[in-house]
DNA sequence: GCAATGACTGGTA
DNA sequence: TTACCAGCCATTG
């Protein structure tokens, strides 16, 4: 196993902040911690992601984390997450990083 | 230091 | 929805 990186641990920290039915996406992420980029956070979830609902970690277009498609589904489906066909949606689910109500966002 | 890689993102077709 | 391209940045060899 390797080291957690402070860095890593701002990531699995934030990830475990995600309500349930929320998600976020590795860029959302990476813009709310200040540091690193989309890459960073995913190879943070690749390695120690183990620990942490990582289902709530998906693309900025609402796809699941290659390699457990059906485990996100199975997830989102339990928690009620909005989702879009195979999909989360992402206007829906986005979540904001500390502003839970703010689920809904302007949509026509 | 350079080149390659990766649980990324946005735009275009 | 899928495919291709350019930008992004830390890790690895």
């Amino acid at each position: 196993m390797e080291p957690v990186s402070p860095y890593a641990e701002r990531v699995l920290d934030l990830v475990e902040r995600i309500p349930p039915g929320r998600v976020m996406a590795y860029g959302d992420i990476a813009d709310y911690l200040g540091e690193g980029g989309p890459r960073q956070v995913g190879r943070v979830m690749s390695t120690w992601g183990g620990g942490v609902p990582w289902w709530r970690v998906v693309h900025a277009d609402g796809t699941p984390a290659p390699g457990h498609e059906r485990r996100s589904l199975a997830h989102w489906h339990d928690e009620g997450t909005p989702l879009r066909g195979e999909r989360v949606d992402m206007r829906l689910a986005r979540w904001d990083g500390g502003s839970p109500s703010a689920n809904f966002q302007e949509s026509g």
